[in-house]
DNA sequence: AAACCAGAGGTTTTT
DNA sequence: CCTCTGGTTT
């Protein structure tokens, strides 16, 4: 037997072993899923059924690709894998696809083509409605992009679309035209065109498809509760030869319907491969019994699922905590407080059996989970924050960069075209917008004709010269130079360094950094031998830089996020109607059960102890409000649950008959914390103390929302601090939410 | 072109 | 409440 088989039990090993024809295995959470993928390519190459390039894994996540490429590199020695396993997300592959063959198609694309992000995408929409003489007010652009983007993974195109007379409708199918017009105009795809494309392409021509079909012996696709239309139809057409695809899902953790994700794919699977085989891995190795039985208590609320509660050997464990806060601010309080105290309790164990998660239903709710930690000095990791990848200054010289490769690409044309500022006002870029509407054409071409032409102001056209010939004179640089030394020639010679240069200001500063820490990407991607090509990709498809992630013992983050991860302490907060289940979702049935899902998602993180906590009022623009426990709360059986609340809730008032405590003490009022005893000392300076709080110019401080920054002015009781990439931000120093960083 | 101000509007979730 | 946008001012 196969040392690849040791550990495992008999589900497991059949999922492992089950080499030949269509297999679904439907994996609980904390079944060891990812654990039988790894073990599954590691014995496919270990028995010589497939050699490592003939093998593709498809995961959710970048991060999760690399995690399964390492654990695989871990299981199989190195002389057992020669050539390159691919393991990536749907998205990553079809780029390469698209890469090698978009010319294929002979139409307005190439392989040279542009990802649009979401950002760039917003922008096009919003000018789509703005060339209509669309109203945005009306037409809100967010939901026009959404609209687009659903009806293009639903298969349609403007064409299909039937006319109609509801104007909203009208409106999303004229700016549908327009965009994809731009679009192909652009050269650029933008997230859903990656994989519609490549079905297309697969669709369109048969030896293309064949190609892949060859080469892949064994496909394997993680998450496949979570596969939308053409990411199923890719995933048919990349196995209509040999069948060989593996899916690994869990039909109650699928959670992005928003997305277009669509369920029916994992449960009508064995309609689309009639000759599936199906494993169940039902034994859960990772929560206590205690967790489990109240997960599989709520799950069963849904209806359309397979019949597949969980079992686990493990004990039960501690009783869920239920905690009723009085308001957001005590809710969070208490959890940082609980942290801190679990992880003292449990200062015994190895780092990493003493992580916590404090998971939540939006993104907006983070924000007072990072005040309180940083209130009571509790390091943490924030996952979906702002990345790297996002900075403006990052966002331009990826723009320039782009321009070199596809000067037709008008996201980023616009970007810089004016930045640094080279006399291109308002007036001309209107000029070319109209120009490039009027002919269908890029806004490269539009400048290039409307320069041939005149008819452009001195200053205007100065400006669009020096920008043309500087784009060419970059251009010459891309077959000669280092990646490292391009990026580095586009910050100087477009002038972005020289004005951030002048500015002199700590922020500017700060920007200049993010530079250089471009520059070293680039230099790290030259070592891996990468080309432009390849490191924008990347940067346009990586969206969680963050793989501090990791080591850090407090993490926070939505629900979304958590899914594949575990943790030996959970909080899931916000307990609320209205937020988990979100008020956007309540009326449907189906959109309910989804948000049921998500809850169980939350739920199954936990390995050791699970806390579940409410406010009881929450702000809502501005407003606290009250508010009703969430549904779910009421679908775990009390006997696995202690419920405790906070002082000034509701619930503590009627115990004590007293009519009602004046809500907590505002935090607010001691957010400013004294620096360290021992820390400040050593630089003493000659700026003069403030009277807030003995913060002096110069100091480096930690900002709630802004994170880590520097003091350049303190006046009036005002603070300016400067963060580095922010800009500089004005607070009032009594009441900013400070902390201020110890000095090296 | 930058800096300042007023007002509106916003909260799902992400490759 | 807080942030971003767009308009106005210099």
């Amino acid at each position: 037997m196969s040392y690849l088989l040791e550990g495992l039990n008999p589900e497991q090993r059949a999922a492992v072993t089950t080499t030949e024809g269509p297999l679904l295995v439907i994996a609980g959470a904390g079944s060891g899923k990812t654990r039988v993928i790894v073990h599954r390519i590691a014995y496919l190459l270990d028995q010589g059924l497939a050699r490592p390039e003939q093998i593709l894994a498809v995961t959710f996540t970048n991060k999760a690709a690399l995690e399964m490429k390492e654990r695989v590199h871990q299981l199989v020695p190195a002389s057992r894998r020669r050539g390159e396993l691919l393991i990536s997300t749907f998205h990553s592959f079809c780029v390469r696809a698209l890469r090698r063959h978009l010319d294929r198609f002979g139409g307005a694309y190439t392989r040279d083509f542009t990802i649009y992000d979401a950002d760039d995408q917003g922008r096009l929409v919003k000018a789509c409605l703005k060339e209509l003489g669309l109203d945005d007010k009306k037409y809100p652009p967010r939901a026009m992009q959404y609209g687009i983007s659903a009806a293009k993974n639903r298969g349609e195109t403007p064409e299909t679309l039937p006319p109609s007379s509801d104007p909203k409708r009208d409106a999303l199918i004229k700016t549908f035209r327009l965009y994809e017009r731009r679009l192909a105009a652009a050269n650029a795809l933008d997230f859903d065109d990656l994989l519609l494309l490549t079905v297309r392409l697969l669709r369109r021509f048969q030896d293309v498809a064949d190609d892949y079909n060859d080469r892949f012996r064994y496909i394997l696709i993680d998450e496949y509760q979570d596969t939308n239309p053409p990411q199923l139809n890719l995933a048919r057409l990349l196995t209509q030869q040999r069948q060989n695809l593996c899916a690994v899902g869990d039909p109650d953790q699928s959670i992005y319907k928003f997305r277009a994700a669509d369920i029916r794919n994992i449960l009508d699977f064995e309609r689309h491969y009639p000759k599936a085989k199906t494993i169940i891995l039902a034994q859960n190795y990772r929560s206590t019994k205690t967790i489990l039985d109240a997960a599989n208590a709520v799950i069963r609320n849904n209806r359309a699922r397979p019949n597949k509660d969980l079992a686990t050997r493990n004990a039960a464990g501690e009783p869920i905590r239920c905690f009723v806060a009085a308001n957001a601010e005590e809710e969070a309080d208490f959890i940082v407080r609980e942290i801190i105290a679990w992880q003292r309790r449990h200062e015994h164990l190895r780092p990493e059996e003493t992580r916590a998660a404090i998971l939540y239903r939006t993104n907006a709710q983070s924000r007072l989970f990072e005040e309180a930690c940083r209130r009571r000095l509790l390091p943490y990791v924030l996952v979906g924050g702002f990345s790297f990848y996002e900075r403006a200054e990052i966002k331009d010289a990826l723009a320039y960069l782009r321009l070199l490769l596809n000067p037709h690409d008008d996201a980023a044309f616009d970007r810089v075209v004016n930045v640094p500022p080279r006399g291109v006002g308002k007036s001309t870029l209107e000029a070319l917008a109209a120009r490039a509407g009027a002919d269908s054409v890029s806004r490269w071409t539009a400048m290039t004709r409307l320069l041939e032409e005149g008819g452009l102001s001195a200053r205007a056209l100065t400006g669009l010269t020096n920008f043309a010939s500087l784009i060419a004179s970059l251009q010459r640089l891309l077959d000669a130079a280092r990646l490292a030394d391009l990026v580095s020639a586009v910050v100087t010679r477009s002038g972005y360094a020289d004005l951030l240069e002048q500015e002199g200001t700590l922020e500017a500063e700060g920007r200049k950094q993010n530079l250089e820490e471009l520059v070293s990407a680039a230099a790290e991607a030259d070592e891996r031998g990468e080309r432009l090509r390849e490191f924008l990709d990347r940067a346009a498809l990586v969206a969680d830089t963050d793989d501090l992630v990791e080591n850090a013992r407090v993490t926070l983050m939505t629900i979304h996020s958590a899914k594949g991860l575990e943790f030996p302490l959970v909080f899931v907060a916000g307990l609320e109607e209205g937020l988990l289940p979100h008020a956007r979702v309540a009326q449907d049935e189906d959109d309910l059960e989804e948000e049921r899902r998500l809850f169980y998602v939350a739920v199954t993180r936990a390995k050791r102890q699970l806390y579940l906590t409410q406010a009881e009022r929450r702000r809502v623009y501005g407003n606290e409000v009250a508010t009703d426990p969430s549904r779910f709360l009421d679908e775990i059986p009390e006997a696995l649950m202690t419920v405790q609340s906070g002082a000034g809730t509701a619930a503590r008032r009627a115990d004590d008959g007293r009519p009602s405590l004046k809500p907590p003490a505002k935090i607010g009022a001691q957010r400013l914390t004294k620096p360290k005893p021992a820390a400040a000392q050593g630089a003493g300076r000659d700026a003069p103390a403030s009277a807030a709080g003995g913060l002096r110019v110069g100091d480096r401080v930690e900002h709630a929302t802004y994170g880590a920054g520097q003091i350049v002015r303190v006046a009036d009781g005002k603070l300016d601090i400067a963060f580095p990439g922010r800009g500089i931000k004005r607070f009032v120093a009594e009441a900013a939410p400070l902390t201020k960083i110890a000095r090296k």
